[in-house]
Formats: C-alpha cells, sequence, structure tokens
RNA sequence: GGACCCGUAGCUCAGCUGGAUAGAGCGUUGCCCUCCGAAGGCAAAGGUCGCGCGUUCGAAUCGCGCCGGGUCCGCCA
C-alpha cells in the first residue's frame, strides 16, 4: 500500500482485468483509470477497464464488465462491484479501507500527498522576471503567484525544481531606466531645469517620472557630488555617467522587486543577470549552435499583412528559421542596426538553462507575450537537435482589480498603476496568493478587494482557513478533557477507527484521500489552480459534518460519554487539518489556528 | 489579414485531458441556533455548455467553419 489509494487500486484492477484477458495491451492499460463517484449511487468509485479494453479484445464493454465485476468481488476490501452504465465498474470499499486512510494521513503529516511523478527529473521554473524599472505590479503579481505554487506543486509531485528569476537588465528599458534616475540626480542637486528641458535633452525621453526614483537621485549625489553632472548641474555627456547610473539603478530597482517578492512569501533559488549572461559569450554559443544546423539566415521579412506601420520598410535581418519548427513566420533575432533582439537574448537563456542539464523547462509569462510562445519553442526545439528538452509555457492572463464593484485603471505612464505592494497592503500575501490561485491562469481574472476580505463563504480564503480553524479549535477542545487521551496527531493515529461509518464522514474521508490523486494530475496538467479548488470543497465537506452535529448528536465531535468514539472522531479532524496545512503549503499560503 | 486565449445558470467561475442525470458560490424563494463558533448548514427554482457540421459505443471536453470578447503581430522587453 502506498499513500496513494487511487494509486493501488489501479493496481488493483490491473491485476485483475491482465489475468482474465492476458493478451491485453500495455498501451490500453495505460489508460486506464480509477475516478471517484459524483453520486454515491454509483458506489465510492469507478474505473472505465472495460470500455478500454472493449476495443482491442474485441468484446462487448458490458460483457466485459460483468467478467470484471465478478473477479473484482473477491478481492480484499472490495464489498460491491457493479457494471454500470455504458460499461464502468463501480467499486463500494469496505468502511476500514476508507478509514485506513486517516492513518496514513496522520502518519506522513503535510508530507501526505507527496508523489514520486517526477522521478527526480530537473525542472526549472522560470516566472515574474519583470524589467528592473520599478516596483511590481498586480499584473506581475500573478505570475509570480502562479510560478511559485507551480514549482512548490512540482516539487510535491516528485520533481528536482529550480526556481529561477531572469533579470531582463540589458536593452533600452534599462538605458531609459538610468536616464530617469539621471534627471532625479539633477534635481536633487538642485538643477534649474525643467522636466521639459530634460526630456528634450535626453535620446530617451522620461519615460519613468515615478517618484520612487527620487530617493536614488538622492543617493547618487550623495555618494558623487556633481561630478556625475555637467556645468550647472545640466546633462553631462553619458560616456561619463551612463554606466555607473545604469548599474546602481538596476541594483536598487532589484532590491526593490526582492522586497516585493519576499512581501508575497515567493521565493527564487537562481536569478540570471541577461546583461551577465551576454557578457559572458551565451550569445555567442547559442549562435554557433544554430549557424551549425543552418537556422540562421539573413533575409527580409514582410510587413505584418493588414496592419503596416506607417515607417515600415524592408530591411535585411538576422533570421531565425522558425518556420521549420512549426512557427508562422522565421523571427529576427538581429535588428536592422546588427544589434541582437531581446529574442536572441532569450534564446541565449534558455540554451543556458540546458547547458545546466535542464530537459524540462517551464516559463511563466503574461499574457502579452502570449505571440511569443511558438517561437521560444521553435527555438529550444532547434537547440535541443535531436535532444529531449521541452519548454511548456504558462500563460497568466490580465488582472483586473475592483474596487466598489469598479475597474481600477492601470497605467504605468501616469503612475496610477496598482503597486503589489498596496495591494499586500490592503489584504495581505496569504489572500493575495489564494485568490490569485482560485482562476485558470489562461482565464482573465477580476481581484474584487471587498470580496477578498469579506468574511463569507464567497471568499475562498476565509472559507478554507475557517475550516481549519474549526478543526484546531476542536483539537484544542478535546486537550483539555483528560478522558480522552493522547489527542496529538500522533496519539490518535492508535485510535480505533471502525466507528467512522456516517456518509457525512465517509464523505470526508473520500475527498481526503483523493488529495494524492490531485496533486499528480494537477502537476501533470502545469495547473495550480486546482489546489485551491480542492481545498474549497474539502472545507464544504468539513463545514457538512461540523453542522451535522447540531441535528444529529451522535455526529459531534466531543462527546465525553464515548471516549472512543470521539478518538475516532478526532483523528478525522486532525487528518482534515493535516490535508489542508498540506494544500496550503503548496499555494504557500499560512493556516490559521483560530479566527479574529 | 494572421497567431494565441476565453465563451458553461441572471452574475462570478469549476468541470479531474472523451464518460453515467453538466456542478459550486453570489443573487432569488423556503427552512435550521437552550447544543463543540449561525463568520455556518439544508432545500427549491434556474442550462439549446456561443452557433453549425464532423470524429465514435459516448463530446462542455477532440477536429473544421462561423459569431462575440481579449492579448498581440520587424526596428520594445
Amino acid at each position: 500500500m502506498s499513500d496513494n489509494l487511487f494509486a493501488d487500486l489501479r493496481i488493483l484492477v490491473l491485476d485483475t482485468i491482465t489475468a482474465l484477458y492476458p493478451d491485453l495491451a500495455p498501451d490500453a492499460l495505460a489508460r486506464i483509470e480509477i475516478t471517484p463517484t459524483r453520486e454515491a449511487a454509483h458506489g465510492d468509485v469507478a474505473t472505465n477497464a472495460a470500455l478500454i479494453a472493449a476495443k482491442p479484445l474485441g468484446l462487448k464493454p458490458r460483457a466485459i464488465a460483468d467478467a470484471l465485476a465478478a473477479a473484482l468481488l473477491t478481492r480484499a476490501f472490495v464489498t460491491k462491484a457493479e457494471p454500470a452504465g455504458p460499461g464502468f465498474v463501480n467499486l463500494t470499499l469496505a468502511p476500514a479501507a476508507w478509514q485506513a486512510q486517516i492513518l496514513t494521513i496522520l502518519h506522513s503529516g503535510e508530507a501526505f500527498g507527496a508523489s514520486k511523478l517526477g522521478q527526480g527529473a530537473k525542472v526549472n521554473v522560470e516566472y515574474v522576471s519583470a524589467n528592473p524599472t520599478g516596483p511590481l505590479t498586480v499584473g506581475h503579481c500573478r505570475g509570480a503567484v502562479v510560478g511559485d505554487a507551480l514549482a512548490n506543486l512540482l516539487a510535491k509531485a516528485g520533481y528536482d525544481v529550480t526556481r529561477e528569476y531572469y533579470i531582463n537588465d540589458a536593452g533600452a528599458q534599462v538605458i531609459a531606466l538610468a536616464w530617469s534616475v539621471y534627471w532625479r540626480y539633477l534635481q536633487a542637486l538642485g538643477t534649474t531645469m525643467t522636466e521639459a528641458e530634460f526630456a528634450t535633452a535626453t535620446p530617451t525621453g522620461l519615460q519613468y517620472p515615478g517618484d520612487y526614483l527620487v530617493p536614488l537621485g538622492a543617493q547618487l549625489a550623495a555618494a558623487h557630488g556633481d561630478a556625475l553632472s555637467g556645468p550647472g548641474f545640466t546633462v553631462a555627456d553619458p560616456a561619463l555617467w551612463l554606466d555607473i547610473v545604469r548599474s546602481f539603478a538596476v541594483t536598487a530597482m532589484m532590491d526593490l522587486v526582492r522586497a516585493d517578492l519576499a512581501a508575497l512569501n515567493v521565493r527564487h533559488d537562481v536569478f540570471t543577470s541577461e546583461a551577465a549572461l551576454i557578457a559572458g559569450g551565451g550569445v555567442e554559443r547559442a549562435e554557433a549552435a544554430l549557424r551549425a544546423r543552418g537556422l540562421l539566415y539573413e533575409g527580409i521579412l514582410e510587413p505584418p499583412k493588414g496592419k503596416t506601420p506607417e515607417d515600415w520598410e524592408p530591411r535585411e535581418q538576422t533570421l531565425f528559421r522558425a518556420t521549420d519548427f512549426g512557427d508562422d513566420v522565421d523571427r529576427p533575432v538581429r535588428k536592422s542596426d546588427g544589434s541582437n533582439t531581446y529574442f536572441f537574448n532569450d534564446i541565449a537563456n534558455h540554451a543556458n538553462k540546458m547547458a545546466r542539464g535542464f530537459d524540462q523547462m517551464i516559463d511563466v509569462w503574461g499574457a502579452d507575450h502570449g505571440g511569443y510562445v511558438k517561437r521560444m519553442q521553435s527555438a529550444v526545439r532547434a537547440l535541443a537537435g535531436n535532444g529531449a528538452a521541452q519548454l511548456d509555457i504558462v500563460l497568466c492572463q490580465i488582472v483586473r482589480v475592483l474596487k466598489d464593484g469598479v475597474p481600477m485603471r492601470m497605467s504605468k505612464r501616469a503612475g496610477t498603476y496598482i503597486e503589489l505592494a498596496d495591494l499586500i497592503d490592503a489584504v495581505g500575501p496569504d489572500v493575495v496568493r489564494f485568490i490569485m490561485l482560485m482562476r485558470k491562469s489562461d482565464a482573465q481574472m477580476e481581484f474584487d478587494l471587498d470580496a477578498a476580505v469579506a468574511q463569507t463563504r464567497e471568499n475562498p480564503v476565509f472559507y478554507v482557513q475557517y475550516a481549519h480553524a474549526r478543526c484546531r479549535s476542536v483539537l484544542r477542545a478535546a486537550a483539555t478533557t483528560s478522558e480522552l487521551g493522547d489527542t496529538s496527531d500522533a496519539g490518535l493515529a492508535a485510535a480505533d477507527l471502525a466507528s467512522l461509518t456516517a456518509p457525512e464522514e465517509l464523505a470526508l474521508i473520500r475527498r481526503l484521500a483523493a488529495w494524492p490523486r490531485l496533486i499528480e494530475a494537477a502537476a501533470i496538467a502545469r495547473e495550480a489552480h486546482r489546489i485551491g479548488f480542492f481545498l474549497y470543497d474539502l472545507a464544504g465537506d468539513f463545514h457538512a459534518l461540523w453542522n451535522a452535529g447540531r441535528t444529529e448528536a451522535s455526529l459531534r465531535f466531543i462527546q465525553a460519554e464515548a471516549p472512543g468514539p470521539t478518538r475516532a472522531r478526532l483523528a478525522l479532524v486532525a487528518a482534515t487539518a493535516v490535508v489542508i496545512r498540506s494544500g496550503l503549503a503548496v499555494m504557500g499560503v499560512a493556516p490559521v489556528e483560530e479566527m479574529r
């Protein structure tokens, strides 16, 4: 027996059906699954084995189902096995099989649900990777939370996960940042230039006018005096100061970003600098690899159909043969002036990961990069040659923040965009993380500030935390009753559970038992949001049982006159708390002991 | 013009990679507190799964074509 009851049952079914039909092909066996039933009338679990086996065997599904059901009925713990519908076999297990799950959970603790699915394979998950030009916004936040939770999920599913942040510290955005910081520096010195005069004196304009750069100007002035400025605090030759200001600014911005990530409990193992990658010859290595395969050439792209820019003119560029790998057009890796595009640097980034031993890579991107997916995957396939390297992209769609039912507009230019720090201040990191994980990442979401702090069932964070707090509350109360003995998790793991037979109790246990199965399915699909929905359903089962005790006295958790059954129920409560904590840990949310 | 994402109850969304009579919450209607926290629970009403073909034992799910919303489309990252 493993932690995963569904995996064990699947092996049981595979054993049984191959004993009946030894010729069944392995690829058919692979598609056989065990699913929880939706309705109690269909037993505890169902298998599609007969439906799958019908075609290769040339038999009617119902005939196989009959034979399979009869054979399964002879196995341990199977109390009912009935063919149903087009050829399902519905199984009902002895309560003891479910009760044993509670002991498994209490023995495993929060590690319950951990899987060997990944077999220790190395996976690189890259997320956030925002330009270091300012604090993180709620737009970045979703990717940060999704990436972090996905990394947790894959680690739980048995992968060797590396969490990576790719710092886009090369290129025009960072130059523009340096100019904007330089403006604050001149202001700190007391320049008489106006903002408009400065903007016209720069090649980039003043792209980042936000107040958050003011302290940087002051720090530069304190450190360098007027040594970086021209006469009368005017703009000096960039050769004198640009490198200094740029590296200072990037360092300061990354400090801001790291602070935001820390406030959100998002962590990374590796921060890779784009600039350092370039300086280390990464792009040249990637270019050599692609040239060796004949995948780069000099050419001229057609203008985009139906949307020709007014200033469009044909220019020769270095192009990557992305169309060889399923992309729509070949993609430029060099601009017409000969400098590298961001794409070329990002190819080098992924080549670098592959050189570090990552065959499996996952990038979490914003929806505005959707048009970029095919070319990056094409590049990875090109670099891999005949290798097995694979890049999955998780796209996170737009987040709209609602306040009083009205969307708050995000405009970086106007300086009114919503900073992540503001959101965390408003509702706390756990609420932010939980709500960000209550949507499929590829669906747009609305973040309703009012609902996020509401203490009702419509707020999933509250509802799940409330369930955990109730569990802890019961266990605290039990700990003060000496007749109940040792009510620690370890102590309760020795309880006799045979009294747990009520439908509400078994429903809760069935949900708990599905946790390992859910981890594997979510990891395969790369969908962290399934954890949140599972916990919401689990909380619903627990609250239902709690409330059933109001009308049915025998279901109340603590009954001093019956210490035996009470200990059994306490074991169930403790196991529920364990699984909630296990799930919250994957989401990166701290469980609460009591509601305040 | 093209690529990608979305379209499921009045509203906000799930639907476990093709399974049985499509599910939650909010809202509406009606119930349940001398009792471990009612910050909760139970029940009812509410659906041509955007539309149309196709694939097969079987489709909300897969394919194709439309319709609507979003993101984007060399010289930004």
